[in-house]
DNA sequence: TTGAAAGCGCTAACAA
DNA sequence: TTGTTAGCGCTTTCAA
C-alpha cells in the first residue's frame, strides 16, 4: 500500500497549487467553485480524507487539545458521578469549538509524586484540573514550566490560574443550620480526603489544621460557620459509598447518649454510605439519626428515600470551565467563578430524637 | 512576554547545532556529557521546557493519541462502571508507552447520525470503540476513510478491525442453567439496548430479530443455548439501575402463577435495579424471585446481598485492548480476542418457589 | 482568483 | 561526537 496522499498529491492531480488546494478544504479564502470541485474530485480519486491535522497543528501552533487531569486513577475518579458530570458539561461546551479532551491520570498517591508523563510532554493548549491541587502541586508546576494555562476546579485561588468553584462553604452552613433547627446538637461530619495521603479515620485537631485540599477545608468550615462544633470529624480516603459506610460504623457504634444524632457528609456518595451503615447498625433514618449530603445527585438505589443534600450545579460548573478554557485560548484572562448552591431537604433528615 | 523559545534558540545559546541539541533531549544518539549539560543549562536559562510535541509529531507522523469513542454522552457511558473500568485498564496499559487517550463522544441518538467532528479531524494514531458498533457504523466508516486502525470492544467481527470481547454467550448460558437447576421454569430477561433507537419495553419477535448491537444479541442467545425460552424479553434504553427497576415493575406485576420466578439481566446495574424493583413490589429476593446479573461488579449499596452474576474480567479486557492498540501501532495485525467469564453465585438466586 | 515561497519546530540521514 | 541539510504536511503572506 502506498503512503497516505498529501495535499500536494491532491493539488498536483487537480492541476492547482498546494495553497489553492488548501483553500478548497479550509474555505479560508476566495476560490472559484469549479476549482474547488476539481480539488475535491482529485481528493476523492486519491482517497484523500482531508488535511492531516498534524501539519495544521504545527503550522498554527495549536493542538486543539484540552488536557484534563482527573484526580486520581480513572477508576476511582469516575466512580464519582460528580467528576463524570463535570466532564460531561465540559465536553459539551468545548466540543463545538473543535476541541478535544485528553484524559490525564492524576497523581496516584503520596509515595509516587511523579506527574504523569503526558503532563510533561503531551500536546495541549490548555489544562484543566478537575479536583483541587495545591499551590505547590507538581502538576501545576509542570504546566507552568511549559507555559500551558490552567483552569482548576475547587482549588486554591492562585494568581496565574483560573479557579472555578462553588459556594460550598455556605451550602454546608445552610445544611448544618437546617439540622440545628431540627434540634440536633451532637453533629458529626464525614469529609472528603484532606490531601494526597488519604486516610480513613477520625481526625484530630492537628490533622484538621493540616488539610491540603481546599474542598474538604471549605466544607468543614461551613459547619463552623453555622456555629456548630462537630462532635467528630471522620476523614475518608475517597468519595465512595463504602467509605461512608465505614464512617457510619465508626461514628454510630457508641452508646446512645453519646452518639451523634446527625451526620453531615461532604458528598452524596459518602452520605448514602452513611445511610447504609446506619441501617446496618439497626438505626432508623431519620428517626434515630439524620443524614445530609452534598452534591445533589440522583441516587436510584436509595429510593424511596431522598437524601437531604446541598445541590450544586455540576454540569453548569463544567460549562463554566469550558468557557474559561475557550477564553484562555482566545488570549483573554477569565475571571475566577464561584457558583451558587442550594439546600434540598429530603427524607433523610428529621427532628432530633428526644431521648 | 517573548514568544516561547525553540530548540534552535537553545542550540544557538549553547553554541551547538540544532541536531545536537535535539540529541541532548531525546538521548537518541551519542552525545558528549559536557555538551549535553551545556544544552540543558542553556535550556534552563531560556526557560525552555523541552521539545514542542507538535514538531515531533509532524516529523514522526505520530500523535501518540488513542481516540476512544465512548458509547454515548459521557454522562451516560460513565455511569456504567463497566465502561469506566475498561477505560482504566486501557489507560494503565498504554500510558507507559507514552500514549494518551482522547475522549470522543459517540453518536447521541438515531436522529443525530452525524459523527463527532473529532472523529473526522482530530489527530490520532488508533481508535478504540468501547461499546459495539455495527459494520455500517458511520464512526467506523469515517475511521476507515482516514486510514485510522480501530479496535472495537464487544462488536461485530469485521475483517479490517480488531475485536475484543468476552464469552458472554456461554456466561449467560451458565447463569441460565444455574437457574434451571434451581427449578426455575418461567424465566424472563432484561437486556441491554438493542441498538441506537433505545426503548424501554417488552420486545416482540420482530424487534428481537432486528437487534443491532451484538452484545445484547449474544447475551440473549445464551439463554437459548441453555434450552430456555424466556417468558418475556424486556429491552432497556441503557444499562442503568433505574431501567432495571422499571423492568421489574413491568415484568413482576402480573398474577403469581404467571409471573416469572427468575430474571436474568444482561448487566449488574440492570440486575440491581430489578432487585430494587422486586422489593418495591413486596417480593422477596430470592424467595419469590431469583435475579442474576452480568459483569461481576461490586455493588456496595446492595450489601448484605451479593448478586449472582457472570463475572467478566473488565480491567483485563481494557489491558487486552491496550495491547492490541500497541500492536497496531507497531504495524502488526493483532488477533481478535475473546476472554472467558465465570459464574459467581451470590444470594439473589435460590430455589424456585414451589407454589 | 491563483501561485510561489516561506516557515511552523522538530528529527534523522548523512557527512565531516 | 558534532554539524549540514532536508523535509514531515500544512497554512499564510505576498505577488501575480
Amino acid at each position: 500500500m502506498s503512503p497516505r496522499p498529501t495535499l500536494a498529491d491532491v493539488a498536483s492531480r487537480a492541476g492547482v497549487s498546494v495553497s489553492t488546494a488548501s483553500l478548497a478544504f479550509s474555505g479560508a479564502g476566495p476560490i472559484a467553485e469549479a476549482t474547488k470541485q476539481r480539488v475535491l474530485d482529485a481528493a476523492r480519486e486519491l482517497d484523500y480524507s482531508g488535511p492531516n491535522p498534524l501539519g495544521r497543528q504545527l503550522r498554527s501552533g495549536r493542538s486543539g487539545i484540552v488536557g484534563v487531569v482527573v484526580g486520581d486513577a480513572l477508576k476511582r475518579s469516575f466512580r464519582d458521578p460528580v467528576s463524570v458530570q463535570l466532564l460531561d458539561g465540559l465536553v459539551d461546551t468545548i466540543a463545538p469549538a473543535g476541541l478535544g479532551v485528553l484524559l490525564i491520570p492524576g497523581p496516584t498517591g503520596v509515595d509516587e509524586p511523579a506527574v504523569d508523563p503526558l503532563i510533561e510532554s503531551a500536546a495541549m493548549d490548555v489544562a484543566v484540573m478537575i479536583w483541587g491541587g495545591t499551590a505547590e502541586d507538581p502538576t501545576l508546576q509542570a504546566l507552568r514550566r511549559r507555559g500551558i494555562p490552567a483552569v482548576v476546579v475547587e482549588g486554591h485561588e492562585l494568581d496565574d490560574i483560573v479557579t472555578v468553584g462553588i459556594d460550598d462553604r455556605a451550602g454546608v452552613a445552610e445544611a448544618t443550620r437546617h439540622l440545628v433547627g431540627l434540634g440536633h446538637r451532637r453533629i458529626a461530619t464525614v469529609t472528603l480526603p484532606f490531601g494526597p495521603d488519604r486516610r480513613a479515620a477520625v481526625a484530630g485537631p492537628e490533622r484538621i489544621a493540616d488539610i491540603r485540599w481546599k474542598i474538604a477545608e471549605r466544607r468543614l468550615a461551613g459547619i463552623d460557620d453555622a456555629g456548630v462544633r462537630p462532635v467528630a470529624v471522620y476523614e475518608t480516603p475517597a468519595s465512595l459509598v463504602e467509605h461512608g459506610t465505614a464512617a457510619a460504623h465508626a461514628l454510630l457504634s457508641g452508646p446512645i447518649d453519646q452518639r451523634p444524632t446527625a451526620i453531615v457528609a461532604q458528598s452524596d456518595l459518602l452520605a448514602s454510605g452513611v445511610v447504609i451503615g446506619a441501617r446496618d447498625l439497626g438505626l432508623r433514618v431519620p428517626e434515630d439519626v439524620s443524614i445530609a449530603g452534598f452534591d445533589g445527585l440522583d441516587l436510584p438505589w436509595l429510593t424511596p428515600d431522598v437524601l437531604t443534600t446541598v445541590v450544586q450545579p455540576i454540569a453548569e460548573k463544567g460549562a463554566v470551565v469550558g468557557q474559561a478554557v475557550q477564553r484562555l485560548l482566545a488570549g483573554e484572562q477569565p475571571e475566577n467563578a464561584m457558583l451558587p448552591v442550594s439546600l434540598r431537604v429530603g427524607t433523610t433528615t428529621g427532628p432530633a430524637p428526644t431521648a
